[in-house]
RNA sequence: UCCGGGGUAGCUCAGUGGCCAGAGCGGGUGGCUGUUAACCACUAGGUCGAGGGUUCGAAUCCCUCCCCCGGAGCCA
Protein backbone atom coordinates (compact mmCIF):
# COMPACT_ATOMS: atom_id res chain seq x y z
CA UNK A 1 0.00 0.00 0.00
CA UNK A 2 1.01 3.46 -0.82
CA UNK A 3 2.12 5.29 2.40
CA UNK A 4 3.16 8.76 3.05
CA UNK A 5 -0.10 10.37 3.21
CA UNK A 6 -1.22 12.94 5.93
CA UNK A 7 -2.60 10.59 8.48
CA UNK A 8 -3.58 8.43 5.66
CA UNK A 9 -2.49 5.07 7.19
CA UNK A 10 -5.43 4.39 9.18
CA UNK A 11 -7.82 5.41 6.28
CA UNK A 12 -6.84 2.59 3.94
CA UNK A 13 -8.66 -0.88 3.80
CA UNK A 14 -6.22 -3.67 3.51
CA UNK A 15 -8.72 -5.75 1.61
CA UNK A 16 -9.67 -3.61 -1.65
CA UNK A 17 -10.73 -5.36 -4.37
CA UNK A 18 -8.66 -5.00 -7.40
CA UNK A 19 -10.21 -2.21 -9.65
CA UNK A 20 -11.13 -4.42 -12.43
CA UNK A 21 -13.91 -6.39 -10.61
CA UNK A 22 -15.36 -3.56 -8.76
CA UNK A 23 -18.28 -2.02 -10.59
CA UNK A 24 -17.46 1.00 -8.58
CA UNK A 25 -15.25 3.27 -10.30
CA UNK A 26 -14.71 6.88 -8.84
CA UNK A 27 -14.95 9.68 -10.99
CA UNK A 28 -11.58 10.89 -9.17
CA UNK A 29 -8.53 9.78 -7.86
CA UNK A 30 -8.50 8.83 -4.53
CA UNK A 31 -6.17 10.12 -1.94
CA UNK A 32 -4.61 6.94 -0.95
CA UNK A 33 -3.14 6.76 -4.05
CA UNK A 34 -1.62 9.40 -4.67
CA UNK A 35 1.26 8.26 -3.57
CA UNK A 36 2.00 6.11 -6.56
CA UNK A 37 0.74 9.17 -8.83
CA UNK A 38 3.64 11.09 -7.92
CA UNK A 39 3.75 13.78 -11.29
CA UNK A 40 1.01 13.47 -12.63
CA UNK A 41 -1.90 15.73 -12.30
CA UNK A 42 -4.87 14.29 -10.68
CA UNK A 43 -8.70 15.34 -9.65
CA UNK A 44 -9.84 15.09 -6.17
CA UNK A 45 -13.17 15.04 -4.27
CA UNK A 46 -12.90 15.46 -0.69
CA UNK A 47 -13.62 17.77 2.20
CA UNK A 48 -11.38 19.97 4.16
CA UNK A 49 -10.52 18.86 6.81
CA UNK A 50 -7.81 21.64 7.81
CA UNK A 51 -7.47 25.22 6.68
CA UNK A 52 -4.33 27.42 7.05
CA UNK A 53 -3.97 30.43 5.09
CA UNK A 54 -1.14 33.09 4.90
CA UNK A 55 -2.31 35.27 2.03
CA UNK A 56 -1.32 34.54 -1.02
CA UNK A 57 -0.57 31.14 -0.22
CA UNK A 58 -3.55 28.33 1.83
CA UNK A 59 -2.45 25.18 2.95
CA UNK A 60 -5.50 22.67 2.78
CA UNK A 61 -5.87 19.15 4.38
CA UNK A 62 -8.24 17.32 2.31
CA UNK A 63 -10.08 14.19 3.17
CA UNK A 64 -11.89 11.76 1.31
CA UNK A 65 -12.70 8.37 3.25
CA UNK A 66 -9.67 6.78 1.72
CA UNK A 67 -6.70 9.24 3.47
CA UNK A 68 -5.97 12.66 3.87
CA UNK A 69 -3.02 14.39 2.11
CA UNK A 70 -2.37 18.38 1.58
CA UNK A 71 -3.17 20.46 -0.78
CA UNK A 72 -1.33 24.02 -1.82
CA UNK A 73 -3.32 26.70 -3.21
CA UNK A 74 -0.51 29.23 -4.64
CA UNK A 75 -2.47 32.61 -5.67
CA UNK A 76 0.07 32.38 -8.57
CA UNK A 77 -1.02 29.01 -10.31
CA UNK A 78 -4.61 29.78 -10.14
CA UNK A 79 -6.66 31.70 -11.57
CA UNK A 80 -8.99 34.91 -10.18
CA UNK A 81 -12.35 32.04 -9.74
CA UNK A 82 -9.99 29.03 -7.91
CA UNK A 83 -8.73 31.73 -5.76
CA UNK A 84 -11.71 33.11 -5.06
CA UNK A 85 -13.30 29.56 -4.26
CA UNK A 86 -10.15 29.23 -2.02
CA UNK A 87 -10.90 32.17 0.29
CA UNK A 88 -14.76 30.76 0.35
CA UNK A 89 -13.62 27.53 1.62
CA UNK A 90 -14.00 26.82 5.75
CA UNK A 91 -13.79 23.45 8.01
CA UNK A 92 -15.59 20.36 5.94
CA UNK A 93 -16.71 22.26 2.59
CA UNK A 94 -16.88 20.06 0.15
CA UNK A 95 -14.27 20.87 -3.09
CA UNK A 96 -12.52 19.57 -6.82
CA UNK A 97 -9.46 19.80 -6.82
CA UNK A 98 -7.14 19.27 -9.58
CA UNK A 99 -3.41 19.38 -9.09
CA UNK A 100 -0.07 18.01 -9.80
CA UNK A 101 1.06 15.51 -7.19
CA UNK A 102 4.48 16.42 -5.92
CA UNK A 103 7.09 14.82 -3.27
CA UNK A 104 8.08 17.84 -0.71
CA UNK A 105 9.63 17.00 2.08
CA UNK A 106 7.87 19.97 4.02
CA UNK A 107 4.75 18.25 3.94
CA UNK A 108 3.27 16.02 6.26
CA UNK A 109 3.87 12.57 5.15
CA UNK A 110 6.14 14.03 1.83
CA UNK A 111 3.50 14.04 -0.94
CA UNK A 112 1.57 17.01 -1.30
CA UNK A 113 -1.18 18.58 -4.39
CA UNK A 114 -0.13 21.50 -5.84
CA UNK A 115 -3.42 22.60 -7.20
CA UNK A 116 -3.73 24.04 -10.49
CA UNK A 117 -7.53 24.70 -10.12
CA UNK A 118 -10.12 24.32 -7.05
CA UNK A 119 -13.57 24.35 -6.97
CA UNK A 120 -15.97 24.57 -4.24
CA UNK A 121 -18.81 21.93 -4.38
CA UNK A 122 -20.54 22.49 -0.83
CA UNK A 123 -19.99 25.97 1.37
CA UNK A 124 -19.45 25.19 5.35
CA UNK A 125 -19.43 27.68 7.69
CA UNK A 126 -19.49 27.88 11.23
CA UNK A 127 -18.79 23.99 11.19
CA UNK A 128 -19.28 23.24 15.21
CA UNK A 129 -16.73 20.59 15.97
CA UNK A 130 -13.09 22.66 16.57
CA UNK A 131 -9.74 21.19 16.92
CA UNK A 132 -9.57 21.53 20.78
CA UNK A 133 -11.47 19.74 23.70
CA UNK A 134 -15.06 19.17 23.51
CA UNK A 135 -17.74 18.18 26.82
CA UNK A 136 -19.04 14.62 25.85
CA UNK A 137 -22.81 16.37 25.64
CA UNK A 138 -21.86 18.39 22.68
CA UNK A 139 -20.17 15.86 20.95
CA UNK A 140 -23.17 13.51 21.11
CA UNK A 141 -25.66 16.46 19.91
CA UNK A 142 -23.14 16.42 16.56
CA UNK A 143 -22.72 12.88 16.39
CA UNK A 144 -23.29 13.06 13.00
CA UNK A 145 -20.45 15.08 12.44
CA UNK A 146 -18.38 13.64 14.75
CA UNK A 147 -18.16 10.80 12.87
CA UNK A 148 -16.13 12.64 10.67
CA UNK A 149 -12.77 12.84 13.12
CA UNK A 150 -9.91 10.36 13.15
CA UNK A 151 -10.70 8.18 16.89
CA UNK A 152 -14.06 7.93 15.46
CA UNK A 153 -13.76 6.89 12.28
CA UNK A 154 -10.72 4.57 13.47
CA UNK A 155 -13.25 3.11 15.87
CA UNK A 156 -15.83 2.39 12.99
CA UNK A 157 -13.27 0.65 11.28
CA UNK A 158 -12.50 -1.51 14.07
CA UNK A 159 -16.47 -2.56 14.68
CA UNK A 160 -16.41 -3.12 10.77
CA UNK A 161 -13.53 -5.48 11.00
CA UNK A 162 -15.08 -7.46 14.22
CA UNK A 163 -18.58 -7.96 12.48
CA UNK A 164 -16.61 -9.22 9.23
CA UNK A 165 -14.98 -11.31 11.74
CA UNK A 166 -17.78 -12.54 13.52
CA UNK A 167 -19.83 -13.83 10.25
CA UNK A 168 -16.46 -15.24 8.80
CA UNK A 169 -16.05 -17.00 11.86
CA UNK A 170 -18.89 -19.24 11.62
CA UNK A 171 -19.74 -19.43 7.82
CA UNK A 172 -16.67 -21.15 8.35
CA UNK A 173 -17.49 -23.39 10.75
CA UNK A 174 -20.54 -24.49 8.92
CA UNK A 175 -23.43 -22.32 11.24
CA UNK A 176 -26.30 -21.01 9.79
CA UNK A 177 -27.49 -17.57 10.29
CA UNK A 178 -30.93 -17.23 11.46
CA UNK A 179 -32.42 -13.49 11.18
CA UNK A 180 -34.83 -13.63 14.57
CA UNK A 181 -37.73 -10.84 14.70
CA UNK A 182 -37.00 -8.05 16.66
CA UNK A 183 -40.72 -7.07 16.72
CA UNK A 184 -42.18 -10.01 19.59
CA UNK A 185 -45.00 -11.16 22.18
CA UNK A 186 -44.10 -10.92 25.34
CA UNK A 187 -40.86 -13.14 25.44
CA UNK A 188 -37.65 -12.47 26.49
CA UNK A 189 -35.47 -13.02 30.09
CA UNK A 190 -37.48 -11.33 32.33
CA UNK A 191 -40.35 -8.52 32.37
CA UNK A 192 -39.85 -4.93 33.14
CA UNK A 193 -36.83 -4.36 30.59
CA UNK A 194 -38.98 -4.43 27.51
CA UNK A 195 -39.33 -1.52 25.14
CA UNK A 196 -43.39 -1.71 24.13
CA UNK A 197 -45.35 -0.49 20.82
CA UNK A 198 -48.84 -1.13 19.09
CA UNK A 199 -49.49 -3.81 17.22
CA UNK A 200 -52.72 -3.85 15.69
CA UNK A 201 -55.44 -5.86 16.86
CA UNK A 202 -53.17 -8.07 19.05
CA UNK A 203 -52.39 -5.58 21.11
CA UNK A 204 -48.38 -4.96 22.40
CA UNK A 205 -45.03 -5.62 20.81
CA UNK A 206 -42.29 -5.61 22.90
CA UNK A 207 -38.64 -5.03 21.25
CA UNK A 208 -36.32 -8.16 21.40
CA UNK A 209 -34.15 -8.65 24.24
CA UNK A 210 -32.23 -11.66 22.60
CA UNK A 211 -32.93 -14.02 19.76
CA UNK A 212 -31.84 -16.95 21.80
CA UNK A 213 -35.76 -18.53 22.22
CA UNK A 214 -36.42 -18.24 18.41
CA UNK A 215 -32.64 -19.88 17.77
CA UNK A 216 -33.39 -23.19 20.13
CA UNK A 217 -35.42 -24.44 17.58
CA UNK A 218 -33.94 -23.31 14.52
CA UNK A 219 -30.57 -25.58 15.63
CA UNK A 220 -33.00 -28.44 15.88
CA UNK A 221 -33.48 -28.14 12.54
CA UNK A 222 -29.87 -26.75 11.24
CA UNK A 223 -27.40 -28.28 13.94
CA UNK A 224 -25.01 -24.49 14.19
CA UNK A 225 -27.14 -21.39 14.22
CA UNK A 226 -26.38 -17.82 15.06
CA UNK A 227 -28.28 -14.53 15.21
CA UNK A 228 -26.81 -11.06 14.63
CA UNK A 229 -28.55 -8.01 14.82
CA UNK A 230 -29.97 -5.38 17.51
CA UNK A 231 -31.23 -5.69 20.92
CA UNK A 232 -33.24 -3.77 22.71
CA UNK A 233 -33.42 -3.04 27.07
CA UNK A 234 -35.69 -0.87 28.46
CA UNK A 235 -33.34 -0.35 31.62
CA UNK A 236 -32.98 2.81 32.88
CA UNK A 237 -28.87 2.48 33.07
CA UNK A 238 -26.49 4.99 33.47
CA UNK A 239 -23.08 3.65 32.98
CA UNK A 240 -20.30 3.48 30.45
CA UNK A 241 -21.21 -0.40 29.92
CA UNK A 242 -25.07 -0.03 29.04
CA UNK A 243 -27.31 1.30 25.55
CA UNK A 244 -30.45 0.78 25.38
CA UNK A 245 -29.91 -0.60 21.85
CA UNK A 246 -27.13 -2.70 21.09
CA UNK A 247 -25.69 -5.59 18.74
CA UNK A 248 -25.67 -9.26 19.92
CA UNK A 249 -24.65 -12.40 18.42
CA UNK A 250 -25.88 -14.78 19.51
CA UNK A 251 -24.87 -18.53 18.52
CA UNK A 252 -26.67 -21.94 19.64
CA UNK A 253 -25.21 -25.27 19.05
CA UNK A 254 -26.80 -28.71 19.24
CA UNK A 255 -24.97 -31.32 21.38
CA UNK A 256 -22.90 -29.34 22.71
CA UNK A 257 -22.62 -28.96 26.30
CA UNK A 258 -21.16 -26.26 28.99
CA UNK A 259 -17.64 -26.42 29.08
CA UNK A 260 -17.66 -27.02 24.92
CA UNK A 261 -19.68 -23.69 25.02
CA UNK A 262 -16.86 -22.13 26.64
CA UNK A 263 -14.24 -23.82 24.37
CA UNK A 264 -16.43 -22.11 21.34
CA UNK A 265 -16.02 -19.06 22.84
CA UNK A 266 -12.58 -18.86 23.95
CA UNK A 267 -12.07 -19.90 20.08
CA UNK A 268 -14.07 -16.81 18.88
CA UNK A 269 -12.95 -14.02 20.69
CA UNK A 270 -8.98 -14.98 19.44
CA UNK A 271 -10.35 -14.76 16.72
CA UNK A 272 -11.93 -11.60 16.41
CA UNK A 273 -9.11 -9.94 18.36
CA UNK A 274 -6.64 -11.84 16.05
CA UNK A 275 -8.48 -10.56 12.86
CA UNK A 276 -8.21 -6.76 13.84
CA UNK A 277 -4.62 -7.16 14.95
CA UNK A 278 -4.03 -8.24 11.31
CA UNK A 279 -6.25 -6.16 9.71
CA UNK A 280 -6.64 -3.25 11.74
CA UNK A 281 -3.24 -2.43 13.34
CA UNK A 282 -3.23 1.52 12.06
CA UNK A 283 -6.42 2.38 13.39
CA UNK A 284 -5.31 0.98 17.10
CA UNK A 285 -2.46 3.21 16.68
CA UNK A 286 -4.53 6.27 16.36
CA UNK A 287 -6.60 4.94 19.25
CA UNK A 288 -3.62 4.75 21.26
CA UNK A 289 -4.41 1.16 21.87
CA UNK A 290 -1.97 -0.76 23.96
CA UNK A 291 -1.38 -3.52 21.40
CA UNK A 292 0.65 -5.92 23.08
CA UNK A 293 -2.28 -5.87 25.62
CA UNK A 294 -4.27 -7.67 22.33
CA UNK A 295 -1.78 -9.64 21.25
CA UNK A 296 -1.98 -11.39 24.88
CA UNK A 297 -5.13 -12.63 24.03
CA UNK A 298 -4.55 -16.26 22.79
CA UNK A 299 -5.80 -19.36 24.51
CA UNK A 300 -6.54 -20.98 27.13
CA UNK A 301 -8.21 -18.76 29.13
CA UNK A 302 -8.86 -19.42 33.00
CA UNK A 303 -11.80 -20.92 34.20
CA UNK A 304 -12.98 -20.65 37.80
CA UNK A 305 -16.24 -21.80 39.50
CA UNK A 306 -18.44 -19.36 40.68
CA UNK A 307 -18.09 -20.71 43.95
CA UNK A 308 -14.64 -21.16 43.93
CA UNK A 309 -15.15 -17.03 42.87
CA UNK A 310 -16.79 -16.45 46.55
CA UNK A 311 -13.82 -17.68 48.39
CA UNK A 312 -11.57 -15.49 46.50
CA UNK A 313 -13.41 -12.55 46.59
CA UNK A 314 -13.54 -13.22 49.97
CA UNK A 315 -9.35 -13.57 50.90
CA UNK A 316 -9.81 -10.04 48.78
CA UNK A 317 -11.77 -8.74 51.36
CA UNK A 318 -15.28 -8.72 49.62
CA UNK A 319 -18.10 -9.37 51.94
CA UNK A 320 -20.51 -11.26 49.25
CA UNK A 321 -22.64 -13.82 50.16
CA UNK A 322 -22.89 -17.18 48.09
CA UNK A 323 -26.08 -16.56 46.03
CA UNK A 324 -25.44 -13.30 44.68
CA UNK A 325 -24.56 -12.09 41.18
CA UNK A 326 -21.10 -10.60 40.94
CA UNK A 327 -21.72 -6.81 41.39
CA UNK A 328 -18.87 -4.61 39.17
CA UNK A 329 -16.57 -4.19 41.98
CA UNK A 330 -16.61 -8.17 42.50
CA UNK A 331 -15.44 -8.61 38.74
CA UNK A 332 -12.77 -5.86 39.19
CA UNK A 333 -11.25 -7.76 42.14
CA UNK A 334 -11.40 -11.43 39.86
CA UNK A 335 -10.00 -9.79 36.80
CA UNK A 336 -7.36 -7.48 38.25
CA UNK A 337 -3.95 -7.82 37.48
CA UNK A 338 -5.29 -10.65 34.58
CA UNK A 339 -4.49 -10.00 30.47
CA UNK A 340 -6.68 -12.37 29.99
CA UNK A 341 -10.64 -12.79 29.85
CA UNK A 342 -11.85 -15.24 32.58
CA UNK A 343 -14.50 -17.52 32.43
CA UNK A 344 -16.55 -17.68 35.69
CA UNK A 345 -18.94 -20.52 35.60
CA UNK A 346 -22.18 -22.28 36.80
CA UNK A 347 -23.50 -19.95 38.75
CA UNK A 348 -26.64 -20.17 41.61
CA UNK A 349 -29.98 -20.45 39.95
CA UNK A 350 -31.65 -17.78 41.36
CA UNK A 351 -28.96 -15.22 40.02
CA UNK A 352 -29.96 -16.58 35.99
CA UNK A 353 -32.27 -16.57 33.86
CA UNK A 354 -34.95 -19.50 33.66
CA UNK A 355 -33.52 -21.46 30.85
CA UNK A 356 -30.39 -22.37 32.06
CA UNK A 357 -30.03 -25.86 32.75
CA UNK A 358 -29.87 -27.42 36.32
CA UNK A 359 -26.03 -28.30 37.21
CA UNK A 360 -26.40 -32.61 37.92
CA UNK A 361 -23.64 -32.30 40.33
CA UNK A 362 -24.91 -29.46 42.46
CA UNK A 363 -28.42 -28.11 41.65
CA UNK A 364 -28.21 -24.82 43.53
CA UNK A 365 -26.33 -24.19 40.73
CA UNK A 366 -27.05 -23.87 36.82
CA UNK A 367 -24.60 -24.92 33.98
CA UNK A 368 -23.68 -21.63 32.36
CA UNK A 369 -20.57 -19.10 32.37
CA UNK A 370 -19.83 -15.16 31.72
CA UNK A 371 -16.31 -14.27 30.00
CA UNK A 372 -14.97 -11.33 31.69
CA UNK A 373 -12.83 -9.08 30.20
CA UNK A 374 -9.39 -7.91 31.30
CA UNK A 375 -8.65 -4.32 31.78
CA UNK A 376 -11.89 -3.57 33.75
CA UNK A 377 -14.31 -3.89 30.38
CA UNK A 378 -15.92 -6.78 32.43
CA UNK A 379 -18.47 -8.95 31.29
CA UNK A 380 -18.35 -9.31 27.03
CA UNK A 381 -20.38 -12.54 27.01
CA UNK A 382 -23.35 -14.78 29.17
CA UNK A 383 -23.65 -18.17 27.77
CA UNK A 384 -24.75 -21.35 29.05
CA UNK A 385 -26.18 -24.81 28.47
CA UNK A 386 -29.76 -25.04 27.85
CA UNK A 387 -32.63 -26.71 30.29
CA UNK A 388 -33.95 -29.63 27.93
CA UNK A 389 -35.65 -31.16 30.38
CA UNK A 390 -39.33 -30.56 29.71
CA UNK A 391 -40.90 -30.64 33.19
CA UNK A 392 -38.06 -28.78 35.07
CA UNK A 393 -37.67 -25.68 31.96
CA UNK A 394 -42.00 -25.42 33.17
CA UNK A 395 -41.11 -25.58 37.03
CA UNK A 396 -38.69 -22.77 35.95
CA UNK A 397 -41.28 -20.67 33.99
CA UNK A 398 -43.79 -20.96 36.87
CA UNK A 399 -40.71 -20.02 39.58
CA UNK A 400 -40.00 -17.00 37.69
CA UNK A 401 -44.28 -15.73 37.33
CA UNK A 402 -43.68 -15.70 33.30
CA UNK A 403 -46.96 -15.97 31.18
CA UNK A 404 -46.80 -19.65 30.69
CA UNK A 405 -48.52 -19.28 26.91
CA UNK A 406 -45.93 -17.36 25.88
CA UNK A 407 -43.69 -20.15 25.88
CA UNK A 408 -45.56 -23.09 24.60
CA UNK A 409 -44.02 -22.86 21.09
CA UNK A 410 -40.60 -22.48 23.40
CA UNK A 411 -41.38 -25.55 25.18
CA UNK A 412 -41.63 -27.53 22.13
CA UNK A 413 -38.43 -28.04 21.43
CA UNK A 414 -38.73 -29.70 24.76
CA UNK A 415 -41.53 -32.13 23.91
CA UNK A 416 -40.77 -33.09 20.24
CA UNK A 417 -36.88 -35.11 20.41
CA UNK A 418 -35.42 -32.80 23.36
CA UNK A 419 -31.14 -32.62 22.94
CA UNK A 420 -28.58 -31.06 24.50
CA UNK A 421 -27.57 -27.90 23.36
CA UNK A 422 -25.68 -25.09 24.25
CA UNK A 423 -25.08 -20.39 23.27
CA UNK A 424 -24.12 -17.79 24.19
CA UNK A 425 -24.18 -13.64 23.51
CA UNK A 426 -21.64 -11.51 22.84
CA UNK A 427 -22.32 -7.88 23.01
CA UNK A 428 -20.46 -6.26 19.87
CA UNK A 429 -20.26 -2.18 21.78
CA UNK A 430 -18.80 -3.77 24.67
CA UNK A 431 -16.14 -5.77 22.27
CA UNK A 432 -15.54 -3.11 20.27
CA UNK A 433 -15.02 -1.08 23.65
CA UNK A 434 -12.51 -3.73 25.08
CA UNK A 435 -10.45 -4.06 21.17
CA UNK A 436 -10.49 0.23 21.05
CA UNK A 437 -9.73 0.67 24.43
CA UNK A 438 -12.47 3.05 25.00
CA UNK A 439 -13.98 4.29 28.17
CA UNK A 440 -17.48 4.47 27.30
CA UNK A 441 -19.97 2.06 24.99
CA UNK A 442 -21.29 5.37 23.24
CA UNK A 443 -18.53 5.81 21.03
CA UNK A 444 -18.52 2.10 20.22
CA UNK A 445 -21.80 2.32 17.86
CA UNK A 446 -22.18 4.83 15.26
CA UNK A 447 -25.59 6.30 16.54
CA UNK A 448 -25.61 5.34 20.79
CA UNK A 449 -29.45 5.01 22.02
CA UNK A 450 -29.45 5.42 25.53
CA UNK A 451 -31.31 6.19 28.43
CA UNK A 452 -32.36 10.13 27.60
CA UNK A 453 -30.44 10.06 24.00
CA UNK A 454 -32.47 9.35 21.03
CA UNK A 455 -31.35 11.86 18.56
CA UNK A 456 -29.62 12.04 16.26
C1' U B 1 -34.48 4.71 40.96
C1' C B 2 -30.38 5.96 44.57
C1' C B 3 -25.55 8.61 45.69
C1' G B 4 -21.98 12.41 44.17
C1' G B 5 -20.44 16.56 40.81
C1' G B 6 -22.05 20.34 37.54
C1' G B 7 -25.18 24.18 34.28
C1' U B 8 -21.67 31.61 33.04
C1' A B 9 -20.40 33.96 25.16
C1' G B 10 -20.92 29.24 19.50
C1' C B 11 -17.01 25.85 22.34
C1' U B 12 -13.75 24.94 26.85
C1' C B 13 -13.70 27.35 31.30
C1' A B 14 -12.42 31.48 35.34
C1' G B 15 -15.34 34.48 38.49
C1' U B 16 -18.49 32.30 45.71
C1' G B 17 -22.39 39.02 48.29
C1' G B 18 -20.50 45.16 45.82
C1' C B 19 -18.27 49.49 39.48
C1' C B 20 -20.92 48.56 32.87
C1' A B 21 -19.58 39.76 34.02
C1' G B 22 -13.96 37.82 32.02
C1' A B 23 -10.09 34.67 29.24
C1' G B 24 -8.63 31.28 25.42
C1' C B 25 -10.51 29.12 21.16
C1' G B 26 -14.20 29.90 17.37
C1' G B 27 -16.85 34.12 14.30
C1' G B 28 -16.17 39.01 11.48
C1' U B 29 -12.64 42.75 9.20
C1' G B 30 -7.62 43.79 7.66
C1' G B 31 -2.30 41.91 6.97
C1' C B 32 1.11 37.89 5.60
C1' U B 33 3.82 32.67 -0.56
C1' G B 34 5.65 27.00 3.39
C1' U B 35 1.72 26.70 7.16
C1' U B 36 1.38 22.29 10.93
C1' A B 37 -4.25 23.40 16.95
C1' A B 38 -0.04 29.00 11.94
C1' C B 39 0.83 34.06 13.34
C1' C B 40 -0.21 39.72 14.07
C1' A B 41 -3.87 43.83 14.69
C1' C B 42 -8.82 45.39 15.35
C1' U B 43 -13.88 43.84 16.35
C1' A B 44 -18.86 41.77 17.41
C1' G B 45 -20.95 38.41 20.78
C1' G B 46 -24.37 37.10 27.51
C1' U B 47 -32.23 35.96 29.87
C1' C B 48 -25.00 33.75 34.33
C1' G B 49 -30.41 26.53 33.16
C1' A B 50 -35.88 28.10 34.77
C1' G B 51 -39.11 30.01 38.53
C1' G B 52 -39.57 31.89 43.40
C1' G B 53 -37.25 33.90 47.96
C1' U B 54 -33.46 36.56 51.35
C1' U B 55 -30.73 41.34 50.85
C1' C B 56 -29.68 48.32 50.06
C1' G B 57 -27.33 45.00 46.41
C1' A B 58 -27.37 37.99 43.89
C1' A B 59 -23.82 34.48 38.61
C1' U B 60 -22.48 34.12 43.96
C1' C B 61 -26.91 32.65 49.74
C1' C B 62 -31.89 29.65 50.39
C1' C B 63 -36.21 26.67 48.18
C1' U B 64 -38.57 24.07 44.00
C1' C B 65 -38.08 22.22 39.20
C1' C B 66 -35.41 21.02 34.54
C1' C B 67 -31.04 19.34 32.10
C1' C B 68 -25.96 17.23 31.78
C1' C B 69 -21.76 14.31 33.73
C1' G B 70 -19.71 10.33 36.96
C1' G B 71 -20.85 6.06 40.02
C1' A B 72 -24.35 2.03 41.90
C1' G B 73 -28.08 -1.54 40.69
C1' C B 74 -29.51 -4.41 36.18
C1' C B 75 -27.02 -6.76 32.30
C1' A B 76 -24.24 -7.90 26.82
Amino acid sequence: MPTGNVASVSDESSLTLPAERSSLRPMNTEIRDLATLVGQTVTLRGWVHKLRSSGKIAFLVVRDGTGMVQVVCARNDLDDAAWAAVGELDYEASLEVEGEVKQDERSPGGVELLAGDVRLVGASSDYPIQPKEHGIDFLLNHRHLWLRHGRQRAILRVRDEIIHAIREFFYERDFTLIDTPILTGSIGESAGTLFETEYFDLGTAYLAQTGQLYLEPAAAALGKVYCFGPTFRAEKSKTRRHLTEFWMVEPEVAWLDSDGNMALQEEFVCAIVSRVLDRRRAELVELDRDITRLEAIVPPFDRMSYSDAIEILHERGSDITWGADLGAEDETLLTEGREKPLFVFDYPREAKAFYMKENAADPRTVKCNDMLAPEGYGEIIGGSQREDDHDKLLKRIREEGLPEESYDWYLDVRRYGTFPHSGFGLGLERTVSWICGLDHLREAIPYPRMMNRLSP
